[in-house]
DNA sequence: TCTGGGGTCCTAGGACCC
DNA sequence: TCTGGGGTCCTAGGACCC
């Protein structure tokens, strides 16, 4: 048995903001989302008024004034440092470590550490706390899902808030099943609001239920994910600590708008302000997107209002990170999505179909008109260099057209390493 | 003209997480 | 009047290909 421990700071966004202001402390404080629409963060005295989260700022304005609370714009830049130090810090009582979120990171042990996890679990937090200001809160246990579900007892439970760790090792059965009788199905990891009301009508409402229910019944009901789930909660773990993260699928850069706006012009004006930005963060995570997708839509909280919400993916003629084709990709495909007479309220751009900047040489989506063995040996060579490099992957290539060519068509296949070795079975090779 | 399996890609929607 | 932004995974149907 590898113990997992989770570790994540409380209101994370508001405790940055009050290592740097005393005036915030005892008092309501939360920080807004964009164009300070909704709460995103809310200090404890907040939440005891009855602020949730995500909850409209117009709703809670005046009942946070009479209670003297705070609200603030947000301040990624802060965060995201005090997020590298808390990492930082965090990594030292472990060798593996993954970061899981801007505010949460996974500890794994080995299975002899696990008699003095508690006493570390305590000196964590104290060592978080001393150098860089934060609260944070601490589960063990022997699956991430449990450490997950002892995180939640150490923040929430009276039992174990005073010292803000809670070890799932070190409780007795009869424990565990009474917190377990005593937890609703929604405070498990990976359960929302929609799936504890369809589990609640299959009998199951708490997370002794869930324990209890057969995980092959779980998989055939439900789904894998849930059974999953189910293994993990009984301390079977199937998930891994992911210490180095996946590769990225997509980078989305969207805003909502403060004000409803109609006219195309304004749209385009807002899609080229969020291209540039996801431009920039392709960059700078040293990739190319191959698809660009704009989406435009109007305000779901206006049912009185027509509804229109229509999404459209354009190819790059060649994989690209620089900011000009982009912008007249997200310009045409407005061109191809806008209907006047809607009110919209956010437009967003999605880049898609990324792969690392300079691992394909621009030379295979150079023209190559002419079919034979030139083309052959060429599209051969970058198969083996591509192929090399990433093992399997999706190539993109020019199937047909030309320089003169009004068609400009992209063909993809999935890359296996059968073709470096078969290359006639590419379609459109040969 | 009909028959058939095995694939990919795209759009859309639903669910979850932080 | 004002209702976040950035991600993941899964499913389904239609178009298209071999």
């Amino acid at each position: 048995m590898t113990p997992f421990a989770l570790i994540d700071a409380n209101n994370f966004y508001v405790s940055c903001e009050r290592v740097f202001d005393y005036h915030l402390r005892d008092r309501p404080v939360v920080v807004l989302s964009n164009n300070d629409g909704c709460c995103v963060a809310r200090s404890p005295e907040a939440k005891a008024l009855g602020i949730r989260m995500g909850q409209p700022f117009f709703e809670v304005r005046d009942l946070l004034a009479q209670h003297q609370g705070r609200a603030l714009s947000s301040n990624y830049a802060l965060y995201g440092d005090m997020s590298s130090r808390l990492m930082q810090v965090i990594g030292q009582f472990s060798p593996e470590q993954e970061v899981y979120s801007i505010d949460e990171s996974f500890l794994r042990f080995t299975p002899g550490e696990a008699a003095g996890l508690t006493a570390l679990g305590l000196a964590l937090r104290a060592r978080v706390l001393q150098w860089t200001g934060l609260p944070v809160g601490v589960g063990i246990g022997p699956t991430k899902t449990l450490a997950k579900l002892a995180n939640h007892l150490a923040k929430r439970h009276p039992d174990f808030a005073a010292a803000g760790v809670c070890n799932w090792l070190d409780l007795s059965a009869a424990a565990r099943a009474a917190y377990a009788a005593d937890l609703g199905v929604a405070a498990v990891w990976g359960i929302g609001g929609r799936w504890a009301a369809r589990l609640g009508q299959a009998g199951i409402q708490t997370v002794a239920d869930l324990r209890r229910a057969d995980p092959e019944g779980l998989r055939r009901r439900f789904n894998v994910v849930l059974a999953r789930t189910a293994l993990e909660l009984r301390g079977t773990p199937c998930l891994a600590l992911e210490e180095t993260p996946p590769p990225r699928q997509q980078i989305i850069a969207s805003r909502s708008f403060g004000q409803p706006v109609t006219t195309r012009a304004e749209l385009g004006e807002a899609l080229a302000s969020h291209t540039a930005r996801a431009a920039v963060r392709l960059r700078a995570a040293g990739l190319v997107t191959g698809l660009l997708q704009v989406s435009i839509a109007t305000s779901p909280f206006r049912e009185d209002e027509p509804q229109y919400h229509p999404t459209w993916g354009l190819a790059l003629p060649v994989p690209t990170a620089d900011t000009v084709p982009l912008l007249r990709a997200a310009r045409a495909a407005l061109g191809l999505i806008f209907r006047a007479g809607y009110r919209y309220q956010r437009a967003g751009v999605v880049l898609l179909d990324l792969s690392p900047a300079g691992a394909v040489t621009g030379d295979l989506f150079a023209p190559v008109a002419p079919a034979g063995a030139a083309r052959r040996a060429r599209l051969l060579d970058v198969l083996d260099g591509v192929n090399g490099r990433w093992g399997r992957g999706t190539l993109r290539y020019l199937a047909e057209g030309g320089p003169g060519g009004q068609t400009w068509r992209m063909r993809r296949e999935r890359l296996s390493p059968a073709y470096t070795t078969d290359w006639a079975g590419l379609p459109g090779v040969g």
